[in-house]
DNA sequence: CTAATGACATTTG
DNA sequence: ACAAATGCCATTA
């Protein structure tokens, strides 16, 4: 808990369920506008599963990152389980993005 | 210590 | 409106 990456997991962390958040709204929430620096926190995750980092979305809406788009249909499955969990995603887009966009004070 | 990288975001042509 | 280029922060090599 020094880091800023720790900080960045910590508020993944905090997504409720079916819910998703954008990069900026994390780093806005932190104080900073190190967007950069939160999605590179997920891409070395060290916190594994224990960090949703499915439920963090660009600020487009689009899902993105995870391995960029066919890398591996390895981060479908991700949203595959996304979706399990009430989020409507279509493809990388995120349905009613708006709607379930979870945003930090 | 300096340089390079990165699951992004925003502005300009 | 779409496509491309640049800017940003923090971490790691």
């Amino acid at each position: 808990m020094r880091t800023f990456y720790e900080r960045v997991y910590e508020k993944m962390r905090k997504i409720p369920k079916g819910r998703v958040t954008t990069y900026g709204e994390i780093a806005r929430s932190l104080g900073s506008h190190a967007y950069k620096a939160v999605g590179n926190a997920c891409r070395s995750n060290p916190y594994a599963p224990e960090v949703p980092c499915h439920r963090v979305v660009k600020s487009n809406g689009f899902v993105g990152g995870f391995g960029g788009k066919e890398r591996g249909v390895n981060i479908l499955r991700k949203i595959e389980l996304l979706k399990k969990e009430g989020v409507k995603v279509d493809g990388l887009l995120i349905v009613d993005f708006d709607r379930i966009l979870y945003k930090f004070k």
